[in-house]
Order: C-alpha cells, then sequence, then structure tokens
RNA sequence: CGGGGCGUAGCGCAGCCUGGUAGCGCACCUGCCUUGGGCGCAGGUGGUCGGAGGUUCAAAUCCUCUCGCCCCGACCA
C-alpha cells in the first residue's frame, strides 16, 4: 500500500475521542464468533435482521480491504465504475431474470407507479452499458468493476456480517470476443484472487462450484474454512481436488449383488416407512440394496429421482439433469396422486411406461449394473424385491447424488474429505447468456456480428472481514492480520496521569505516526485492566504498553496480539521493530 | 414457507404459572478511594413491561390479534 493507502496517514487518533463501544456482555443471539466479536468489541450494531451499522472501527477494516481490492483490480486493468442501485424492472426484464430472482429481490413502485428493484448483482445493468457503447471488438477486451451496495432479501438473514440483506461486494465483469479471451480474463480475476485473499491474511480454497442462478460454462468459489460457514465443500488431501457439494462428485465401491428372481416380488412391509426401518428385522435389507424413491415437481411437472438407499439426493444435480428452472420436492397430495401411495413405499417399476413419468425418472450412476434390490412397490406398506433397474424399469442415467466424506476421490485413487466453508469470492465464466439476451454485439474483424462473452466475479467486502475474524480470534477478541487490522498499532499510558507516563506515550505515538505506523493512542483515564481487555478484544495486533514499571528502566513493552512474550524495548527499537513489521505487511 | 424460542432500563436477566407499589447485575451520573488484566465504598439517573384490542375493581402477568428478533429446517446470485 504505498501512496493511495486509505484510512489516516500520520494522523493521531485517541481512544478517548474515538467512538469504540466495547461491551463487557456477549449480545444472547450472537452465534458464531464473528457475530459475537464484532458486536463486543464495538465495530458494529444491528439495525434489522440481516442489516447492520457499521462503525468507524469496522468502517476501517473495509476500507482497507476495499483498497486491497482496488490495487488487485487495477493491476490487471480493471476500471472502476459506480453503478445505481436502484433498476428500473424493464432492464431485469430483458435478461428474464426479474422473473427469475423472485422474493429474493426487493421491489417497489416509485409515484407514477413504475416497478424497481434493488440491485442484488449487475450484470444486467453492465451489459446494458456494453450494448450501448461497445460496437468493435477493437474495443475489446474490457474489464469493469464496481464497489457497491447490494440488496438482497435473504429468507435467512443469519450469523451476523455471514448472511445479512444489505451489503458491500466488490463485483467485476470481463467482456471478450471469444472464448480464448474469456479464459485468459477468467485466469486474470483467479490471480488477482489469490493475491488479494492472501494480503488480507486469509488462508483459503478454491473450489468447483454451482453456477446458480447466474447461469453460465464454469465457476469457482473461493471459499474460507469454518463451521461458521453454510456451505460444505469436498476435497481430496491426494490431488487438491475440491468442489462445492451442490457440484462436487465421487467415486463409490462397485457393489456385486446376488442373482435375484426373474422379475420383481411383491412382499407385505407393514408400518415400513423408511429405508432404516427395512434395514432392522425381520426384513433386514441393507440399506446400499435399496432404492431410494423420490417424487419432484420439475417446473411443476413429476419426476422421479433414485438414489441409493444410503445416499442423499443433490437437488442442483437434478435439476441440471431435468433442466428445469425449479425442482422442488413433491406435496404429499401430488405424490399420492402421482403415485397411487404415500411416501415411504415409492419405487420406479411399473412407472416408466406411461403418463405421468414416462421418460421423466433419471438415476443415480450408481445404481447402474445393480441387481436384485428392494424398493417401494407403491402401494401402501408393500415393496418389491429383486428389482434390477433398467430391466424392470428405464431410467436416465446422470450424477444425482452428494458426495460424502470417505467416498472416492473423481480423479485420483484418494478419499474425499468434507468440511465447512464460508464462500468469500466467486468467479464465473457467464459466456453469452446476457450479451444474447440483451443483445450486446460487436462486429469481429470479418465485420460479423458477433455477442460479447462476458465473466463475471464478485467478492463479499464484509464476509472477508468476517471470515478473518473466524480465523483468527481466541477468548479474549480478535486477532487482526496486520494488513486489514482498523490500525496497526495500540498505545496504552497504563497510569494517565502520571506526566511522565504521559509524554513518554505521546513520544512514541508521534514516532510510530511518523514512521507511517497507524496508531491508536488509549489515553483513556482508566485501570490498565480496562486497557488491557479492550485492546485484547478490540484486536490490534501491536500493542505497546508505557507505564512507570517499564520506564524506571527506560522501556516501553511491545506485545504482538496472540502471542505470549512481552518484550521490553527503547522507544526508538520499538518504533523500528513496528515500523519493519508494517512495511513487511504492505510489501505483500 | 414449516417447526421452536424470545420481546420487561443502554446490555444481560428475574418477575408471568397463582392478576394487587416493576426488580437484580453490569453500564451511566456524583463524591471519596484506587491505578500493570474489566478495583472498592456511598449516593443517584433511567422502564409507554414490543404494539393494539379484550376480560377484570385492578393486567408485565389471563385471552385475541399484530409487529419484531433469534434458532432449526426448506431456500439461497
Amino acid at each position: 500500500m504505498g501512496a493511495p493507502c486509505v484510512p489516516c496517514q500520520g494522523e493521531e487518533m485517541r481512544y478517548s475521542r474515538m467512538f469504540i463501544p466495547t461491551i463487557k456482555e456477549t449480545p444472547s443471539d450472537a452465534e458464531v464468533a464473528s457475530h459475537r466479536l464484532l458486536l463486543r468489541a464495538g465495530y458494529m450494531r444491528q439495525l434489522g435482521a440481516g442489516i447492520y451499522s457499521y462503525l468507524p472501527l469496522l468502517k476501517r477494516v473495509l476500507s482497507k480491504v476495499e483498497s486491497i481490492v482496488r490495487e488487485e483490480m487495477n493491476a490487471i486493468g480493471g476500471q472502476e465504475f459506480f453503478l445505481p442501485a436502484l433498476h428500473p424492472k424493464e432492464v431485469w426484464e430483458e435478461s428474464g431474470r426479474w422473473e427469475v430472482m423472485g422474493q429474493n429481490m426487493f421491489r417497489f413502485k416509485d409515484r407514477k407507479g413504475a416497478d424497481l428493484g434493488l440491485g442484488m448483482t449487475h450484470e444486467e445493468i453492465f451489459t446494458y452499458i456494453a450494448r450501448d457503447e461497445l460496437r468493435s471488438y477493437r474495443q475489446l477486451p474490457q474489464t469493469w468493476y464496481q464497489i457497491q451496495t447490494k440488496f438482497r432479501d435473504e429468507p435467512r438473514p443469519k450469523s451476523g456480517l455471514l448472511r445479512v440483506r444489505q451489503f458491500t461486494m466488490k463485483d467485476s465483469y470481463s467482456f471478450d470476443l471469444d472464448q480464448a479471451g474469456l479464459d485468459k480474463s477468467f485466469d486474470a480475476h483467479r490471480e488477482a484472487y489469490v493475491k488479494i485473499f492472501g494480503r488480507c491474511g486469509l488462508s483459503f480454497v478454491q473450489v468447483e462450484a454451482h453456477s446458480g442462478s447466474m447461469g453460465g460454462s464454469a465457476s469457482t468459489e473461493f471459499m474460507v474454512r469454518t463451521n461458521a460457514g453454510e456451505d460444505d465443500v469436498a476435497a481430496c488431501p491426494k490431488c487438491g481436488y475440491a468442489a462445492n457439494t451442490e457440484k462436487a462428485t465421487s467415486r463409490v465401491a462397485k457393489i456385486e449383488d446376488e442373482k435375484g428372481p426373474d422379475k420383481p416380488e411383491l412382499f407385505p412391509t407393514p408400518g415400513v416407512r423408511t429405508i432404516e426401518d427395512l434395514t432392522k428385522p425381520p426384513f433386514n435389507v441393507a440399506a446400499h440394496r435399496q432404492i431410494k424413491t423420490l417424487v419432484y415437481a420439475a417446473d411443476g411437472k413429476p419426476v422421479l429421482a433414485l438414489v441409493r438407499g444410503d445416499q442423499e439426493l443433490n437437488e442442483a444435480k437434478l435439476q441440471g439433469a431435468t433442466g428445469a428452472n425449479e425442482v422442488r420436492p413433491a406435496h404429499p397430495e401430488e405424490i399420492q396422486e402421482w403415485m397411487g401411495a404415500a411416501a415411504g413405499s415409492l419405487g420406479a417399476v411399473g412407472k416408466d411406461t406411461g403418463a405421468p413419468f414416462e421418460g421423466r425418472i433419471w438415476a443415480d450412476l450408481s445404481l447402474q449394473g445393480r441387481e436384485n434390490m428392494v424398493t417401494g412397490a407403491n402401494k401402501d406398506e408393500h415393496h418389491l424385491k429383486g428389482v434390477t433397474p433398467g430391466r424392470d424399469f428405464q431410467p436416465k442415467w446422470a450424477d444425482l447424488r452428494t458426495a460424502m466424506a470417505g467416498e472416492g476421490c473423481p480423479r485420483c485413487e484418494g478419499t474425499l474429505d468434507l468440511f465447512k466453508a464460508l464462500e468469500i469470492g466467486h468467479i464465473f465464466k457467464l459466456g453469452t447468456k446476457y450479451s444474447e439476451s440483451m443483445g450486446a454485439k460487436v462486429l469481429d474483424e470479418k465485420g460479423q456480428e458477433k455477442p460479447i462473452i462476458m465473466g463475471s466475479y464478485g467478492i463479499g467486502v464484509e464476509r472477508v472481514a468476517a471470515a478473518a475474524v473466524e480465523l483468527y480470534h481466541d477468548e479474549d477478541g480478535i486477532r487482526w492480520p496486520l494488513s486489514i487490522a482498523p490500525f496497526h498499532a495500540t498505545v496504552l499510558s497504563l497510569q494517565a496521569r502520571d506526566p511522565e507516563v504521559g509524554a513518554a506515550a505521546e513520544k512514541l505515538v508521534g514516532q510510530l505516526e511518523e514512521a507511517g505506523v497507524e496508531t491508536l493512542y488509549d489515553d483513556r483515564d482508566e485501570r490498565p485492566g480496562i486497557k488491557f481487555k479492550d485492546a485484547d478484544l478490540v484486536g490490534i495486533p501491536l500493542r505497546f504498553a508505557v507505564g512507570k514499571k517499564g520506564l524506571a528502566e527506560g522501556k516501553v513493552e511491545l506485545k504482538i496480539r496472540g502471542e505470549k512474550e512481552m518484550r521490553l524495548l527503547t522507544i526508538e527499537e520499538a518504533v523500528a521493530e513496528a515500523k519493519a513489521r508494517v512495511d513487511k505487511a504492505r510489501a505483500r
């Protein structure tokens, strides 16, 4: 961080004048560490569900994250914009997403009755500009970005800053003439993101992801491994394969079945409602020998999804396989009407011919080649045994199951691990989804009209800060990485009324500022204990304590937040040490 | 959208079942005291009990409706 360095250079910040409302008691409804600590340490306050006010300390952290993002985006040729958050309906209708976004978009009418939405992402708005202004391949490629507030009416805001309804996002968009250009833009972003998150001090992984309602061909998520996260990642420690479980595939061991009868046989199963019930006596059918039959509505039309009894269906994969816009579990009444039986006794046998399921049965690949299995008979409290997929019914084969820990890696001989993770960034190859629907085209060198090939790339700014807190905290408070801490250093005057202590503290603060070390000077007339507690809670990396004890030897005390040792240094040594650490963090 | 929980002083909570003067701790203010890990003593300030309606002589407490927040699930660019 050189010249454009953010908030404060050469300024002197006195704790007694700064608004840092720390609280001793833990707010009762804060569950995750970042939520609890950001509230307690005076970084933010809640205004409503998923709506937070950012206080001065948090604003400083976010500004630092944004500066790092800006530097790295500019370094790959990104140009900063600032687009409206207020979007007329018509723009979103062009891409079809006014409909697709559903309740997740905040919507309202203006005084004239016109429909407006609050921006939840900006593909449409950037494409609108590109469509009007980009005419020739000579103008490509372009990389445009902004750091802006997004609004999403989340069904369930939670976990403090991790899932909110208003937040700051760096979003960028690349415009290229061809696929090779997109690949370059995508890779440039990937490298920029690695630098950004690295400079922010985060440890993170890149994982293959599902594109969701963004559309497009490929996407990579940047994830921080933490139990506070809401995503599940399957990863192979051996080859590095990592994917969101929405997308992850796996290798399952082949199961050899015993030969069964030539055709399915009906048998009564009184009281059996679940896979587990069937595994118990007197039936004793192992879960992996059962076919789990799930009834879904895909864009309103019935489909059957089959997975092994010991596996879970992945709805995102089912949606992909069916090509539907929306899939949902069928309601009990629909199940009764379509299947003629209630959940618990459902099966695919006999359903592949005739309405409503003809040609609409999908089965997971792990059922391929299996025989002599057990499944529901579509007659309450009855099942069929000796069922062989492909003989007794004809499904369409697809990867439908959710990958599980302990299954084989799809890329190598390794075994998959599963862990919770928090998404802090996501990069997408969009292709022509928006340029085609909105008519963003350029002429190529042969004079041919071509839709612009687009990419879209996001970083959740608050999530970067919250992820840092999740990753780096202890029972006393936050332990910020130096690069995004609200201040590099804090100086505590332990006996604020003692003139000698005050003078030494002021001298140290002055020299630190001069050396470019952002310093919070705790000049309050408080007991030392309060200052130590607050310093730990707020989490500033370098803590200098100036007190009578040390001054007796002409020294001040340095403690690095999160480390045990304290060191006694002269003021000159202290300043040199702080400067060295800060310069090193900036150089990264 | 389904299930559960909670709204009483700035924060954390008790009181509610069994209706009858609204309480405790922290914070805050004043004074004294204390000063290397959220001191001590004394005295204070502060509450339409989320809102509306109802029952009752009387409602924080019982009933109805409503708003908000949190958790689990569903959903989630």
